[in-house]
DNA sequence: CGTAACCTTGATTAAGATCAATTCTCGTGG
DNA sequence: CCACGAGAATTGATCTTAATCAAGGTTACG
């Protein structure tokens, strides 16, 4: 697939630039593709610049020592991500010194990226004071997220984990639907997992045999069932009240 | 203790910012004073503006429906918390839809912050294309510290966290003796813990007896000693390789 | 000197990780 | 079309870590 410079307006990052703008932005970044399972980049890694998911789908993930993995984010289509080292220090940067914080990985067929390469990205930024504030709007997101992602690790258990998880899941689908579609549609009860189990409970700070326990636990409880990548909601209130989100 | 906008240049925020724009932001901000243990705010709240320490300590945590309270963030001198509703959605800030994210408590006897209300400064802020840069930096170092927050969390056990935090007091203790002193000191290997032990192991996800029996462990295998609230490290490159920091 | 907050220590319990054995699923080639 | 094998997922038994419960000790401070 060929991309061109006004697909960049899919990406809410860029959404609020001119053609002009794009296309400056545009001249200096490339795409790159990727294979199912294909490292992007390394923690520790030279920084190039920050990525945005065209097509498939990125994890950014942590490696212990003894190899046990958590998976921090998982990017999809028109998010960016590895911003951070272009903005921390920008001495570093120009200096060559910055580097990626973390691990990234495709997880899907075709990934298809887009790099934004950091240094005439960040000579550019000057100009667009708007592209400034968005960007501030989506770190600030970010930390949102994060913040959440913290809490969910300390203060709930892998069930409330999946809970929570599982809803979060239904509300981006509501969100796509009120996207894609012009008509009332009934808000879906189920889902499609878009990643294995193995990457599901990586996300939710476990491992693979407790995930499958805990599924298998709220099935019993009527709360969901699963059908492989399926996951259908039985019992909303319920959910919600052991995902404390009522 | 009387502040004027000039104080502002110490926090690394409004460190480039010219005395004129020091004095348009110093004149819709105000002081306010709190005593230990006094909450700043709670999450939830409506959002006013983020604050900026002047004088003693803030944390930052959330609670659990049970009670059980996780420490995201320690706040000192010259740090600003709270940016995130600001940015995070311009729309709801102007329509007084923003809430704050976290709970917020001071936790020395006189804490004083600088409260930027949000909206003015907002409006102010396209105007300094170089706080944007700022801000930029500053939350990105942020995402940076949380993200390393969650690897310990999901990747390390508790003695390895504590490991960890000692090392992290160590660095922070080297650069303020950098900047404060122009000659050269030995780099002491001891500190005093700024906070209760409480407060510590919550910051460190676990509760305070783990934490104590943790402290012990460490000095029967003669990596630190305890006493009362100053820490001696006795092996630093035990300390380090149990950190998987070397 | 007394009380409250802070901290330590021990015994017990529970959540979840690890180890190990199967089973399921799906793509590939005969 | 079936067989094979690899990776994905399930299940059970056991072990480890850290939370909980309970009691006592220390420190700080009016």
């Amino acid at each position: 697939m060929k991309y061109i410079a006004e697909d960049l307006k899919f990406v809410p990052l860029f959404s609020q630039l001119d053609q002009e703008q794009l296309e400056i932005i545009f001249s200096f970044s490339h795409f790159k593709k990727y294979n199912k399972g294909e490292i992007i980049f390394f923690e520790t890694e030279p920084y190039a610049g920050f990525y945005c998911v065209y097509e498939g789908a990125v994890k950014l993930y942590k490696v212990s020592r003894e190899g046990r993995e958590h998976i921090v984010h998982i990017m999809c289509p028109y998010d960016t991500f590895a911003e951070v080292p272009a903005f921390e220090n920008v001495d570093k940067l120009f200096q060559n010194e910055a580097v990626y914080p973390i691990n990234a990985m495709a997880l899907d067929q075709p990934t298809e990226l887009l790099l934004v390469p950091a240094k005439p990205f960040i000579t550019h930024l000057r100009k667009f004071p708007d592209l400034c504030l968005q960007f501030l709007s989506t770190l600030s997101k970010r930390l949102k997220i994060l913040n959440s992602h913290i809490e969910t690790l300390s203060l709930f258990d892998i069930k409330k984990r999946l809970a929570r998880y599982i809803l979060s899941e239904l509300e981006i689908q509501k969100k796509n639907l009120k996207i894609s579609s012009n008509r009332i549609e009934p808000i879906s009860l189920s889902f499609e997992l878009s990643f294995s189990k193995y990457d599901l409970a990586s996300l939710l700070g476990t491992i693979i045999e407790t995930l499958s326990r805990t599924f298998r636990k709220m099935q019993e409880e009527k709360l969901i069932e699963v059908e492989g990548k399926k996951i259908i909601i039985k019992n909303l209130s319920a959910l919600k009240s052991l995902a404390e989100l009522d």
